[in-house]
DNA sequence: CTCGCATCTTTACAGTGTCAACATATATCT
DNA sequence: AGATATATGTTGACACTGTAAAGATGCGAG
């Protein structure tokens, strides 16, 4: 037992990073991204409003080391629905635009804060590779679904492009309320009306110009 | 020439309800959704920080008034492009879509808060009505492409909702400079290869079931 | 053991939205 | 036309926000 006081009553809180980080997804998703304000974050976490500035700078620091956080799960809520493919009967890519939009649904204000906030600075060294490899996870299932290597062919970058936008609509449309017209409210067909709507998609196959 | 003073020096401003509406558009465009200012409004309009209440209410009053005046310029952007259909070559709801890609393109600040905000309160009695009529372009633009009512049948709601997501996530994901990949920005071919993506789309024709 | 430095607090300041009180001009009513 | 109600703007104040500077505290390297 060589840390006991745990985190009660410490001028050094220990890991104040984290719980920062914490304190800050809680804030967010009770607050929106519009609503989200620093000295809440402190506030949640114990500390004096001026703490976080030693760990993320300003306050846009911070919502960029939550966006990275985002993209890390967002990626995961993807791949996870991938893997459980087989049960579902879904290929690579309606996995991957379920998952898609599970995360969206399950996380709507980080959802706002990753795509519809010009706050985070996307070229932050902890945000790019995170939001990278999730668009690498979509042009994988591309590749799958289409049979060949989208940047190899001149349809390949529209069957990327079109795959993105219908989920990533579907996913907006979807969380802000706006698609209340489909009745996919309850739990058990949710998925077969989602993925019907992703079955829109028409990949082109690549023909021998 | 009754009315002389222009609005040079007057106490009462004139017309400051359409004057305000102007500077907080140029606010919007200017700060963004997020740096958006009351204050910085009433200064454009050259009348004290407290001015607007009287008009809105409170900021999110004005950006409400915005909005709705957004929805409406968005309407027309999509009518624009259709109207110029035969000129292009474009169906109904090709032209659509791209009236919907020009709108977000041109009023990038505008566009995030009609579909990616929370201030504007959209069911006001002058937001909710423009909301609806744009709706209505896109359905009955649907209605054209697939030659029927999609609240006829089974399927036409999941049609409506892929034609809008798919135009909804192009629009968003370009304006976020998402799709670079594309190489897209000069003009000319520049609605063949947006028009391409959109082709992507597969209605299906309503069966006899 | 001591000192450098990272961590956290305190204090201060400019900017924001909103409210209440006040000032001014327009419109209405007799 | 003159008085009065009402709409329209201004001023001042308040709580809250982000950020910066300076001081307090304690960990860790030497």
């Amino acid at each position: 037992m060589v840390k006991e006081t745990a985190e009660r009553d410490r001028y050094h809180h220990g890991d104040l990073r984290a719980a920062l980080l914490a304190a800050a997804e809680t804030e967010l998703s009770e607050k929106g991204v519009e609503g989200f304000t620093l000295r809440g974050c402190a506030k949640r976490a114990g500390v004096s409003h001026a703490a976080p500035a030693h760990h993320f700078g300003d306050a846009d620091g911070l919502l960029t080391a939550l966006a990275a956080e985002g993209f890390q799960r967002f990626t995961w809520a993807m791949r996870t629905r991938q893997a459980m493919a087989p049960k579902g009967g879904w290929t690579p890519l309606e996995a991957a635009g379920l998952g898609y939009l599970d995360f969206s649904a399950a996380n709507p204000a980080m959802f706002r804060l990753m795509f519809s906030s010009a706050r985070p600075r996307f070229d932050d060294p902890s945000l790019s590779p995170a939001a990278e490899e999730a668009f690498g996870v979509l042009v994988e299932a591309v590749t799958d679904a289409r049979g060949a290597n989208p940047w190899a062919d001149a349809q390949g970058p529209a069957d990327v492009a079109a795959a993105w936008a219908l989920a990533h609509g579907m996913a907006d449309l979807l969380m802000s309320g706006r698609l209340k017209f489909l009745n996919v409210e309850a739990g058990p067909q949710r998925d077969k009306v989602l993925a019907g709507v992703l079955a829109r998609l028409l990949l082109e196959a690549p023909s021998a110009s």
